[in-house]
This record gives C-alpha cells, sequence and structure tokens, in this order.
DNA sequence: GACGTCTGTATGGTATACAAGACAGATACT
DNA sequence: AGTATCTGTCTTGTATACCATACAGACGTC
C-alpha cells in the first residue's frame, strides 16, 4: 500500500498476481485496502475521499462502509462524515497482544529497557514482508525519534531488519527486497550484495549495529529474538546518538542481547 | 455472539433482519462473525471448526481463511492448523487507541486509580449495543475479579450499564435490553420499570453503585465520563467487596467521579 | 440564478464469489 | 485389513454482490 496505489496498471506486485484489466473486485479485498489506507494515513477520512484514494466506486465504498461501522471495525469520526478505525479493531487487537506471550513479554522489556537506559528502544517484527515496529518506547532525551507503532521501514534501512533476515536463504532474501529498498533516505543506494553479507555477519554475531542509515544523527542497536533455534521472531532494538562512545555502545549491546535473549525460546 | 450461536435457527435478532432461508452469504459478513467467534473463544480455533461454528461452508471457510491469512488479520497459531487474530489487527488497535484521546486517557486514569486504590478499576463503554469493558486494571486484592477486556455482560446487571444509558429515553433503552438481561447471573429477574427507574436515579445523582449484582461478594461503583453535556460517552468503575464500609465507598465515589470529571468534555 | 463539487441513496445488469460436492491424503480406532 | 473422521485442494453452476448510472439535496463561488 505505502504508496499512492493508482490500480489502473500495477507497477510491481508479489509476481503471481494477474489483474485481468480494472474487473470487479471482491468486497473483503475492498476492505482490506480501506483498513491499509487507513493505517497509512492515520487519521480519519471521508467516504469520497476513500473511495477517491482506493480507486473504487463510490456505491460500493458507501456500503462496505455502512457495513463495518455496523460491525463496529469502523467508526464515524467527530464531524460525522469521516470514518476511521473502530472499538472493535481495539478489542481484536488487545486478544491478540493477551494471546501473544512474546509481544505482551516484549513490549514490557522495551518499556523496561527505555526507562533503564533512557534511549529510544523498540520491539520489531516482520509484518507480511515487511519490517514492523510493533512497539516502541521513547527515550529520556530532547530529540525524540518520533516513530509510530505500526510504520514500516525498508529492512535494508535498519539493523533489525538485517536480524529479521538471518536464517533465509538468498532467494528468500531477494524475493522481499526491492531495488527501491536499496535506496536509503539520503540517496545512496546499498548493493544487495553488502546487504547480504551485512545478514550473514549479523546472524553470526548475534547483534547488528547500522549508523546513520535512517537519518545521518543516529545508529541503531538491535539485537535477535528466537522463538526457536536460528529462527529469529523479532528484534529489540535501541535508538541512541551517532556519536555515542565505543564504551557505552558495548555496554547497551551487552544489555540489549540479555533482554532479548531473556525474551527468547518462548 | 456470547452464546453458542447454532444460527439453524435465528433466535432473537436486531429485529428487522430478514434472512431468506439458508441462502448465501457475502464474505465480508462471514469473516465479520468469524472475528467475533475468534473474539468470544478468546483461543485459536481449527478452520474446520470454525467453519462448524459459524455454519458456513468448508470450502468458504478456507478460502477467507487463506485471504485473512495473507492480509495479517489472522495468523497461524503454533501447531500449524489453528488461526487466531494476527498482528495487523494489533496495529489497527493501537492505531484506533492513539487516535483516541478518550481510550488514551481513560487507560491512564483507570490504572492510576487501582494503584492509587488498590481496587480493581474499568473503563467502559457501549459497543454496539452491549456493554464492555475497554480496559480494566486489576486491584491488588487476593480475589482478584478476572474480567478480560472485551467482555461483554448484560446492561441491567453492572453499574456502569445504568450510567451509559443515562440521557436516553425509554424507547431506546427496551430497544437495547432483551428479556434475558433482565435475569441476574444467581437467577432474579430485574424489573424493566426498575431498571429504568435506576436510570433515571443514576443520571440524577450523577453516580451509581450495584451491590451483588454480578455476583454475591462484590459491588459496583461508577461514574460517567461525558463527550458532551448530558451524552455519557464511558464510564470509569470500581469493583470493590461488598462489605466495603459506608465510609471507604464514599470515599472512592467521590475520587471516582472526580477522575471521571477530568476524563469529561475531551 | 447558473454552475460546480460535494454528499448520501436507489436502481438494474452481469461478472463472479460463494456453495456443494468430489477428491486424495493423514490420522485414529477396531 | 476396514471404517470413520479429520485435513486441504479443486471444479462447476448459479444466486448475488459489485458496479455504473442516475438522482436529490447541500454546499459553495461567480
Amino acid at each position: 500500500m505505502q504508496d499512492g496505489e493508482t490500480l489502473t496498471e500495477w507497477p510491481t506486485v508479489d509476481a503471481d498476481e494477474e489483474r485481468p484489466a480494472n474487473s470487479r473486485e471482491k468486497g473483503l479485498n475492498r476492505v482490506l485496502h480501506m483498513l491499509e489506507f487507513l493505517h497509512a494515513n492515520q487519521r480519519a477520512i471521508g467516504v469520497g475521499e476513500l473511495a477517491k484514494g482506493l480507486n473504487a466506486p463510490r456505491s460500493t465504498t458507501y456500503t462496505l462502509v455502512r457495513e463495518l461501522v455496523e460491525a463496529g471495525l469502523l467508526e464515524m469520526a467527530g464531524d460525522g462524515n469521516r470514518v476511521y478505525f473502530g472499538k472493535k479493531l481495539y478489542l481484536y487487537g488487545m486478544a491478540y497482544m493477551r494471546g501473544n506471550d512474546l509481544l505482551r513479554r516484549g513490549r514490557q522489556e522495551v518499556d523496561t529497557l527505555s526507562r533503564e537506559t533512557g534511549e529510544t528502544s523498540e520491539l520489531c517484527m516482520l509484518q507480511s514482508g515487511r519490517y514492523t515496529i510493533i512497539h516502541s518506547s521513547p527515550g529520556a532525551r530532547p530529540f525524540r525519534i518520533s516513530s509510530a507503532t505500526g510504520l514500516q521501514i525498508p529492512l535494508p534501512w535498519t539493523a533489525s531488519g538485517r536480524l529479521l533476515l538471518a536464517g533465509l536463504d538468498r532467494d528468500r532474501i531477494e524475493a522481499m527486497i526491492t531495488d527501491d529498498d536499496l535506496v536509503l533516505p539520503d540517496g545512496r543506494k546499498l548493493s544487495l550484495d553488502d546487504f547480504i553479507d551485512d545478514i550473514a555477519r549479523a546472524r553470526a554475531t548475534g547483534y547488528c549495529v547500522t549508523s546513520g542509515l535512517v537519518d545521518a544523527y543516529t545508529k541503531c542497536l538491535a539485537a535477535p529474538v528466537f522463538s526457536a533455534p536460528g529462527k529469529v521472531e523479532a528484534t529489540m532494538c535501541l535508538v541512541v546518538p551517532i556519536d555515542t562512545s565505543e564504551e557505552r555502545t558495548g555496554e547497551l549491546i551487552a544489555l540489549l542481547r540479555e533482554r532479548a535473549a531473556r525474551l527468547s525460546i518462548s
């Protein structure tokens, strides 16, 4: 989703997608796109705007929105014309959290870690092939890097991304990375080979540090959380100023690895 | 949902539901039922069992589940055959919370209140015509009343229920209450008139106390949170032992009302 | 007043998503 | 071995969900 997605032409999809012209679309798919759209925009959106944004017929959009509002998955927002996520989704989300040991404990560890260190700490996972911040706890620093939960970032931009792909073979990795993903925010382009080397190294050392990738002022320390031997289920990471001393960085990495290990095994 | 819901016969629906035999059902509706079913059961469920539980065709259920898993709304659970809520729902739920001042601040107030008083505290709202525990923070007592977030209870069983219906006229109230709702867990039956009187009284006094309704050992103190003058958007409540002294009860009510008032206005 | 752009609703035709059923494989019990 | 009950996949017909289109009302702006 991320980008505007015009739909008149399909740019680059998972591969085996077939789109017979702009034929009819299942209601369920429309709904899934609506949810993604709302998530991407992070605000209530009018029905008309929704239809336009998804390139969906207005009439269909109206009926689907009505059904979702009745079901409680969406709610009419303040001014009575826009919609956003509803209470039901909140309840389902809480149910997911309760049923998920790793997430529940991970959130606590992240909160604790950021309180203890004063740095921004995050719990990250792969979510449908993308790097996703599942929970983040801001540090005490004046410049807090605001990173909303659910934010998705190309895997090569992050230390966590390297760890999350450890254990996958080259083909799998290539399938998940597009060329765009390898272009950093400042315009530099990573080579795929370098990235894959990084992954192997991260896998071997059991942690990963990247400096100045997403922005020029921070470095990112990450450690893997295993759900089974060799299988990286999530990462914990710390975002610290790029000029953090070698010594303190080392201490933080040690702490991070210890906490991540605690979460492992499940 | 709540009960098993066999579906072969429709018991009591919103009224104007028309079910032309057991005709085809929209995929979206099937999905909505699936989510409700998972929420009611609070555990991962096999696809076959899901189909049976919803009285849905197996083939349809398989395809819908596959689509939802691909979309990330559901996830395959551990043993690889069962499904439960997925990360996407968690992310959407968090987005809902971020976008909802009342919920965000309400959660904090509830947590604070239960920490300060040692009693179980809850934030409650109407959710598609049902009383719903949106957030709860267990108290320090040995017998903690476990009440999962998302739990739905008939409105007449609770103090919050009386407040949530304040401001609605009699017709509206009657429409929301079924005869079953008036039967308490211990078998006693409330009269609708008494219940409506209670609502009026709660509205007038600005708080509500019920004793021994849901169970014989607790009483429930509730105070309204207003989103606009006269419009009750939510309630905060405390669940305390039924033999709590008059004096302490009074103090708690005062505290509760103060905190609920803080949340109001939005 | 005439025009444009929104909003929300109602309608009918048709592409297709749902349902039924058959299928093969796995597991279990007798 | 045989029977029973799971599982997941595939195919085929048809009821219907989607879509295009039209409509009425509420806003503006010129």
